[in-house]
DNA sequence: CGTGAGATTGATGCAAGTCAACGACCGTGG
DNA sequence: CCACGGTCGTTGACTTGCATCAATCTCACG
């Protein structure tokens, strides 16, 4: 289980330069690959195609905090200081494309499109910030749920009450980014199961029953 | 108490446009003035020269999350979607310049910086949701003393040990910074004053007798 | 068909929240 | 200048939600 966590020294492991598809195809990466490791210098950053990218930093002692999922049309990597602050590891299979800062320069509309992400970023961390201090367990979980139901409806802009969702990640995924542990987790997903807002067919399947439901589960955003 | 936190409607209070000073020099702000409100239109953002200005956003239930206190240097009132998702005033008297995107697009030099300061904006927004999600309530309130203790210093570039600290801030804000109620945060300051880490010798001053000690209070950060 | 990592469920403890009373400071007006 | 009132802060007693510890379950994979 720590083996997960712990970076085993410097970014051995990581993707080596090169290794990059066609900067538009992009590099299809199989699940638990890193991109990038805490403390690398940092001298590229991505942009996911397709699939899911988890971002995360660990404190000194092991404790680790999940900064965010990164989906389609995300960016991840960008640094104010030329060093990662995080570590980056696909969840999924997922195509993923390499970038430098030189790319920017030569590209207006990915200058606006990288500032646009940016801030929208900022605000996402911010409503973190929110959820993690202000909500209780079960209000986290249902967000969480509501997150993933969007992001994944985006996709199939479907417009209904009821979905299945993929949750690609492991429970510890879940906790370390809600800033819960493994048994909270399973027991407020367990709860909204026995209310009948979502049933959970298999370990990385969620079936949204009702939809609004949920949405008020967790707690309003503004 | 509470309509310290309720904005009234809309950004009525908020100051009118053409009050600005010269846009280099910027305009004098007195204590608990508003920049904006949650919800109004992004016109504008803003540098803080000097003084200490604070964004918080509100959930419906009028909990209350401040996104950041900023201080010289610092901008604050970006959007993605030209819509403030947070209420910035002013909690210290403090010198504020107004800006535009046009004034960006207007000079490259104005860019990188804002690009910089956003890109480590989400780092520290990133590393809060550590702070919130992981910390005990002693190392936040250790943490936060240190945060100022690192902001103050850097304007007069001392290197002690020991130092005043300015705290503008009600214990309130820094509650709702934090994620505590203000009897924890006490409770934890009157810990800190008990093992003469630091001394409280008027409600808005705090005297550190030994940084590094508070250093190691506060939890490692990576 | 075993085996082990991941997930669920149950029992217990503790850190922080809540509720309540008191104390200290600040501005105001006599 | 001092007396007063109100806000803000501190301290204490009690409650609670989540973490922790521990046992069992399940299901993916060799």
């Amino acid at each position: 289980m720590l083996q997960q966590i712990t970076h085993s020294g410097s970014s051995s492991e990581a993707v080596e330069p090169g290794a990059w598809g066609d900067r538009k195809i992009g590099r299809v990466m199989s699940p638990k690959m890193p991109l990038f490791h805490q403390g690398d210098e940092a001298t590229h950053f991505y942009k996911v195609n397709s699939g899911v990218v988890m971002t995360f930093r660990l404190l000194a002692d092991s404790q680790r905090q999940i900064t965010g999922f990164c989906t389609a049309g995300d960016f991840l990597g960008l640094s104010s200081d030329d060093t990662h602050h995080d570590t980056a590891i696909t969840v999924a299979t997922s195509n993923v494309v390499s970038l430098t800062m030189a790319d920017v320069r030569a590209d207006v509309e990915l200058q606006r499109e990288l500032f646009n992400q940016t801030c929208s970023q900022l605000e996402d961390a911010q409503n973190m910030m929110m959820t993690l201090s202000k909500k209780s367990a079960g209000e986290k979980v249902a967000a969480f749920l509501v997150m993933l139901a969007k992001r994944q409806k985006r996709q199939s802009a479907e417009e209904s009450q009821e979905l299945d969702i993929n949750l690609p990640m492991s429970r510890l995924d879940i906790a370390d980014y809600l800033g819960l542990t493994i048994e909270t987790v399973s027991r407020r997903l367990t709860d909204l199961k026995c209310k009948g807002v979502i049933k959970l067919p298999s370990r990385h399947t969620a079936h949204i029953c009702q939809l609004g439901q949920l949405e008020t589960m967790a707690g309003a955003l503004a």
